[in-house]
DNA sequence: TCCAGAAACTTGAACGATCCAATCCTGCCT
DNA sequence: AGGCAGGATTGGATCGTTCAAGTTTCTGGA
């Protein structure tokens, strides 16, 4: 076996002190241009790689960014996350930083995980997923000062933090019109109770396009929970209340619901969903489709500003979301 | 700011060596009830946690494990290494390692990573879900013994390694006996080409059950690529040429091409996929599920195995697929 | 030629844990 | 009371890096 190749290794077979060494790879231009060279010639012929605990020892610093991932819920909008987690491993690793998993169960449990995760690993930053009104766990962060973002507006709007967001009601609104530009006029809403930021946002998105286009979306909407099961008892509600001839959904779940429940009595009636989530592919349904790798560039961008140096707090991001069509709308 | 509390601080407050306190943590055995309690106590009121970069430079242990998270491809199939993640996470932390996420888009590039993951963070291992004939990916760990597990069995068989993996055979049969046992005889199966060994015991799972209840399994199977689309092609293929009277299919997507082909044609022909994904769940697809918590825990469980101690390469785990009964069988 | 000042490089110390070897108790037996 | 065995505790060294301060080398102007 090999001796361990360490920056002493390097420091001797490149004829200089470890101090050198360890300039040319942390501030490069304070290195003659020739020194510089043969350090990482000796570098490279050695295959020479900085270790991590040993810096982080002296610079408090691991490197490491956690995200938490969740046990799939029902299992349809649980893709978005993997999707999210692929699209922040890959540009964390790219600006040098290496993406941790944890999972929690609650608030409570989670808020010790960051104490322990901290405490133990010296973390340099958290990236939440989703938050709600009051959240406790940015709430701790902030106090203490650890750098996060979340990809998720805070919708109480308390304390600034840095944020990724897609723009929902955006969404909804691209997906209204499309419905309208084809020639529909009783487009139905079917969304998640009132309180959710998120819910909010995408059926304030979907009214003011019909009020835009000159229609009235007065007891066209109905409010559940998300489910499939959900969306198929409220989409027959619809069907016999309001008789639409589209409707436009907060998640693909309610879409796929919708979807049954329309299959046999009237299959003409437009679908769209929300995640654009490998069911909605599956099946054809048109959905509005967020851009979760740009999504997760930016919180990467966030943190990376705040870690490397940026005093000032970042600037929120509001990507806009696009529509997939496919043969349900 | 309160002052940062370190070992030196606990033996402090406890009024004992630092010595001490590391016995406590790592060794409590060879502690004195009492001493220890105290100990405790202090580590308690202070909220001290071992700092792991200076813990790892002595030991050479990360505590930290390697899973690469794939582009979700499809996104059908993708929801399973979610799910798995999702486990291992959860199992690691209980044994006290933290899953590390990378990526990577061939296998010299992942090769390139694995030497990077373990020069610069001292990784203690890896997890691989999913292998291929002569993979060279294992073979590189192995040549420089790195502890690793891989989900999927190693199908040629040249060196062992510990794996763990689901009995795709098993369910299959499981499949086709249920199909038996509600009267079909006409049972077709839908897989892929042969040479993948994941495609090869899924189908010799349907082949060898039928054949137990005394059916000809000749000329009722079909082979492709992964894919809905193609799913389809092959299912108005089979409806064409043999008439089955039911399916079963080596992945959900498959499956789910298949129930598109034999709507409006013959919604009675009953179809069984694999792998249980939301999809399958979302549009009512009975299909093979994998317990994949469970795989999750027992690639743990081999890890610290290996890790903690053993040195005997530990046992492979086999484990049985259950059937999720829905209404297209 | 000489010297000030800057640039380039070197040396010693520190980060916080564990390992090792030596020392100190404690209780028990004679 | 003295000796001894065994376990409990202690101090010092160490892991690989960066920081802070020190020393040497280079550059240009008088």
């Amino acid at each position: 076996m090999a001796e361990k190749v360490t920056i002493a290794t390097v420091a001797r077979h490149a004829r200089v002190s470890r101090q050198t060494v360890s300039n040319v790879l942390n501030s490069p231009h304070i290195v003659r241009q020739e020194t510089r060279q043969r350090v990482q010639d000796a570098i490279n012929a050695l295959g020479y790689r900085a270790n991590q605990a040993a810096r982080q020892m002296r610079t408090g610093r691991s490197r490491l960014i956690a995200a938490r991932i969740d046990p799939t819920r029902d299992g349809i909008n649980g893709s978005v996350l993997d999707r999210f987690l692929h699209g922040l491993t890959e540009t964390a690793d790219a600006a040098g930083y290496r993406v941790l998993l944890y999972t929690a169960t609650d608030d409570e449990r989670e808020i010790a995980t960051y104490g322990d995760l901290l405490g133990t690993y010296e973390l340099d930053a958290f990236v939440l997923v989703g938050t709600k009104y009051g959240d406790p766990r940015t709430e701790w962060l902030a106090d203490r000062d650890v750098p996060f973002v979340t990809f998720g507006r805070p919708w109480d709007a308390l304390d600034a933090h840095p944020w990724v967001d897609v723009d929902g009601a955006a969404g909804t609104a691209q997906a209204a019109r499309h419905l309208l530009d084809a020639g529909h006029r009783r487009i139905a809403f079917i969304g998640w109770p009132d309180g959710s930021g998120v819910g909010d946002d995408r059926r304030a998105g979907w009214r003011d396009a019909l009020r835009e286009a000159g229609v009235d979306p007065t007891g066209l909407h109905r409010e559940t929970e998300d489910g499939i099961a959900e969306g198929e008892r409220l989409m027959r509600d619809l069907l016999v209340a309001v008789a639409p001839s589209a409707v436009v959904c907060a998640s693909d779940s309610l879409a796929l619901g919708a979807l049954q429940a329309i299959r046999g009595v009237d299959p003409q009636v437009s679908v769209i969903g929300f995640d654009d989530t490998p069911v909605a592919a599956a099946v054809g349904l048109t959905s509005v489709s967020q851009p979760l790798g740009d999504a997760a560039a930016r919180c990467v961008d966030l943190l990376t500003g705040v870690l490397d140096g940026d005093h000032e707090t970042p600037t929120p991001v509001l990507l806009q979301p696009s529509l997939a069509l496919r043969h349900t709308a």
